[in-house]
DNA sequence: GTCGTCCCTGTACCTGCCTACAGGGTCAAG
DNA sequence: CTTGACCCTGTAGGCAGGTACAGGGACGAC
């Protein structure tokens, strides 16, 4: 499969696969004889993981990680398991942080139905409490 | 309260407090006789929130949002819960991608736990399944 | 009054993640 | 055998979110 055939498969651009292969996330595809990549039909699962896992808040860096771990193997597998624990570790705390958001968010649409009066924002109070846990994430 | 001292208290570089006012999201605070911005007590809590909520994925934009949908009272109450709704709903679905993410890592380390042979790696099939859903996200 | 430390404004630069050329080759259709 | 759609490499640009000067003023301690 060509370039911008996988491409337009998981909805990235063309330039964006070549971005990913030079940096390293993506191997590189065998060639054509006229020197076209061509990339294998699993490429397409392979992609799709990366946007998907980019799209929880995992970064290029990270997502590269997760592949490792996800091809490396039995005998990695001591490795892998922290760097697995680690992230789910992360992940928890990060669930949890987003479900306290939520309900602060569902609270003050809850002070939107009482009568004019007695509103005030609880999205402030509840969120301005912990400091940020991790600086290593958020980038972005 | 001067720059340094705010800055300090929060965590945050000096100049992004500059970059934070220029760009809109933190008012432009009273000044000393020298010409010094003197904060309010106020802006430890008002930033803490900024922070905060960056961290938990919001962009400086939506950030801006939500500080507005804090402190308009009443009468913003309408368009405020529509915002306030979608973001709910943003955050539901990212809760929830994150906690299939999370159920994978959990089962790829309980593989590790296997004998050495029936292992495979459940990662990558329970994540590339479905399709990013609001691409107004993810900058970062 | 002159250090040293802080503050000011303005502009330039950095990282992550793309996206867009420029300049040129491949290839199938007509 | 030329035209058009695609591909290649390499380099530059763009946006978000900061961060880092440069050049100069404000102040308290001595």
């Amino acid at each position: 499969m060509r370039t911008s055939e996988l491409a337009g498969r998981v909805g990235v651009n063309s330039e964006t696969l070549r971005y990913y292969e030079r940096r390293g996330l993506l191997d590189e595809p065998p060639r054509s004889s006229g020197g076209y990549r061509d990339y294998p039909d699993s490429a397409v699962e392979l992609l799709r993981f990366v946007k998907r896992a980019q799209g929880l808040g995992f970064t290029l860096d990270e997502v590269e990680e997760l592949l490792h771990l996800d091809t490396g193997g039995p005998d990695d597998c001591d490795a892998a398991r922290a760097l697995a624990e680690s992230r789910k570790a992360d992940l928890e705390a990060r669930i949890a942080d987003l479900q306290r958001m939520r309900d602060s968010l569902a609270e003050l649409i809850a002070t939107c139905d009482l009568p004019r009066s007695g509103r005030r924002c609880p999205l402030l109070a509840t969120i301005a409490t912990p400091q940020p846990r991790r600086s290593s994430r958020r980038r972005r």
